[in-house]
DNA sequence: TATAGGATTGACGTAAACGTAAAAGGTGCG
DNA sequence: CGCACCTTTTACGTTTACGTCAATCCTATA
């Protein structure tokens, strides 16, 4: 199976074939197009993520994958760790109502918006502690600006 | 110099003297009165963070070295690294006005009050996702519940 | 054919802040 | 004496998501 055949004029070295729309495409490709490194793809697929077709060795990524991808990029974004997101799709079968795994994605959320939301009270604690703190070193910091040698009023 | 020598009646094995009111305490109190592991103390000596005083191998620590793991301690509350706050204690002088101490905690402490910001924005960003994803989720759980055999509209 | 781009696998490196043995020394108590 | 308890140093392990070579291969183009 070659993958460049009949090679139309476009400027990218190599054509992909518009056979049954597949649409396959390259590891550069696929991670320009969803900003990401090629060490990422081939990170993503050591786990178990992806698991791109093949061309000799040269991976070709399909619209299925470029799903996946989008659910693992989703899945990060909201903080997911990757496993978690394994998990999850580990559970999506074409052929049933995946009531399984929906449930776990949705236990899986709940769990992580508390994460979240308590990650956000930490860090606002930290916002109002840092400010604290800077306040007091101005306030030290214009205590020895105003008055160099003349003793302030203490 | 013995450090047990006249054991008043406490509870504790290792009595501390009085004496000029020092207040020397071992890493075992240390760590229970701080929160924090034997490891921890360690760790944070091994990186110039504190420098206990001895009694032979034995870590005996000062109020001063207190002082010391307080800051540290808020240190790491607000976000800062070890190495950040190793920065900052270091160039402390007691000698001095410490405005260079200051000025450069105060640099940090924007910077640092800059990266929670945008911490807190993106985990505001992620639980907006969140949610919505969860909506879904939900809507489609319901689906597959509320109709099990009779196909709904659509 | 030489060269420039991609692509491959393999494998060590990185960051932060400790955890967790392991092996050993000192001390007071019963 | 022996045990329990505290302490010491040394040093590898953990976690997560890749970064960064290194050596090699394939292919298209000039």
């Amino acid at each position: 199976m070659k993958l460049v055949s009949a090679g139309e004029a476009a400027a990218n070295t190599n054509d992909i074939p518009a056979e049954a729309g597949e649409e396959f495409v390259r590891i550069g490709e696929m991670a320009k197009k969803y900003g990401v490194t090629l060490r990422t793809l081939r990170f993503y697929e050591d786990k178990g993520l992806l698991n791109p077709h093949r061309d000799g060795s040269t991976r070709l990524y399909t619209r299925r994958d470029k799903a996946r991808l989008k659910l693992i990029l989703l899945g990060r974004k909201v903080g997911f760790s990757l496993r978690d997101v394994k998990q999850m799709m580990d559970l999506y079968d074409p052929t049933g109502t995946n009531t399984k795994q929906l449930r776990l994605a949705l236990d899986k959320s709940e769990k992580q918006l508390a994460r979240l939301q308590k990650q956000r009270a930490l860090i606002d604690d930290a916002i109002g502690e840092l400010s604290n703190s800077m306040k007091t070193v101005r306030q030290m910091l214009s205590e020895r600006t105003a008055a160099p040698q003349a003793s302030a009023a203490g």
